[in-house]
DNA sequence: TCAAGTTTTTGAACGCGTTCAAATAATGGG
DNA sequence: CCCATTATTTGAACGCGTTCAAAAACTTGA
């Protein structure tokens, strides 16, 4: 997404744009709804998408960001009813399927725009952490004191692997990455009761601090400011 | 990569366009080496190098398999020196660097190349596992007998979680991947070692058999027979 | 109102991966 | 040897994502 038009018919302009991209998406998959497809059904020349959007994968990740808000309306108020943590899990599992079966097709590029993270993404992945968030706080019994605050994370990153694997999967109906779902929920469930063990605990620990390998290496460290520290106290 | 050409003229023209391709790769990087490039390079018309090659990710393939050869044969010694496993897993992961360095900018294709298995990419898949079944099996102490058997299995899809990392990183030098890589051999060493424990170890056979999640799902089973059976028994 | 400046919009082009029908070369049986 | 068949090779094209210089429309201050 460019920087924000100037004048009100430019914003207006930039909406209709993504909006058409959005139902051209949803109606003809990810391969047939070209940018000439796009820009020709909002009424818009091709090389003008490109002043509101900086490539096709932009509008993608709007997409995804729609998706993945609509996730949270989904099941933000089952997250909430005291259920297990199995069971939360499984809601969150599920409304991401319902919600993004439809776009099986865009997984790859999904996946490409979660993994090279820059701005734009940091609204995504600051929803998707907020998910596991409330599916943490919500369950009945909560885990154990001691990882009750990484877990989401931990969920997150885990769930990051599961949308791989979904975004992936060419079996018939995507029966082996939903497998994997169902599969997924008990045995985390049952890792967060035995985190109750010191010897268990640990490990998460060493998971964790292992998935926040490098978090604080800064690209270009041309002045002196150093701001590393430690960032997961006790 | 298309069934094997008839003729042995046709055979050379094969060779000669991947040799050239590799040499475009490594020369020019993946960008600049596109399908024309190569073609012209290789005194081949662009339409010609899809006789051989059914698009440009195949080469690509060809590459990694090149790639995890020389991998495997740059540590297979190493592998054999009664070292820790811990030290073992770091030689695994410094080989696929030191050889895969100057292919960075590859990552995503080679990413793609592995996530959506194919015929072609189980030759690749193979040596991976065997390069990590060496790593266990050549480790002193051996880790428990228990997991002994499907600890290089879990290497295998946890250094493909580490690939991916690495494939977009895009810090200076790769830092962040290398330090995770660096970072993961001790975790998991400690790990092997935990699994003596039986509540550890029954969490290493949970995730086992998560991985295997739809593992004897068949996509088209328009024939009556089955055959899927238990996969991994005792 | 007019001119200067900025924002919006366009048409034409580039190079890419890929496809295809048709031309050429090699092969083998009568 | 010649012809039918098969294998190899080509040129031309398609649609794609993306870029760019320049036109058009709008804004604003004098």
């Amino acid at each position: 997404m460019k920087s924000q038009p100037r004048t009100h018919k430019g914003q207006a302009t930039q909406a209709k744009l993504l909006h058409t991209a959005l139902e051209c998406f949803a109606a003809q998959g990810y391969r047939a709804s070209s940018m000439r497809v796009i820009a020709a059904r909002a009424g818009v020349s091709l090389s003008h998408a490109y002043y509101y959007f900086q490539s096709k994968e932009d509008i993608v990740a709007q997409l995804l960001l729609n998706l993945r808000t609509e996730q949270l309306q989904k099941c933000v108020a089952h997250l909430d009813e005291g259920n297990t943590l199995e069971s939360n899990i499984r809601v969150v599992y599920d409304a991401a399927l319902e919600v993004m079966e439809p776009y099986h097709d865009f997984g790859p590029t999904f996946l490409k725009v979660l993994l090279s993270r820059e701005a734009a993404n940091e609204e995504i992945a600051h929803i998707e952490l907020s998910l596991w968030e409330k599916a943490v706080a919500g369950s009945r019994p909560l885990p154990p004191l001691g990882i009750r605050r990484d877990l989401p994370r931990f969920l997150w990153l885990l769930s990051n692997q599961v949308f791989t694997a979904w975004a992936y999967d060419n079996s018939k109906d995507h029966r082996r990455s939903k497998l994997l779902m169902k599969n997924t929920a008990p045995v985390v469930a049952k890792f967060a009761v035995l985190c109750r063990l010191p010897v268990v605990r640990s490990l998460f620990e060493d998971v964790l601090s292992l998935l926040d390998s490098g978090k604080d290496i800064h690209d270009e460290p041309a002045s002196g400011d150093h701001k590393s520290a430690a960032a997961r106290a006790s």
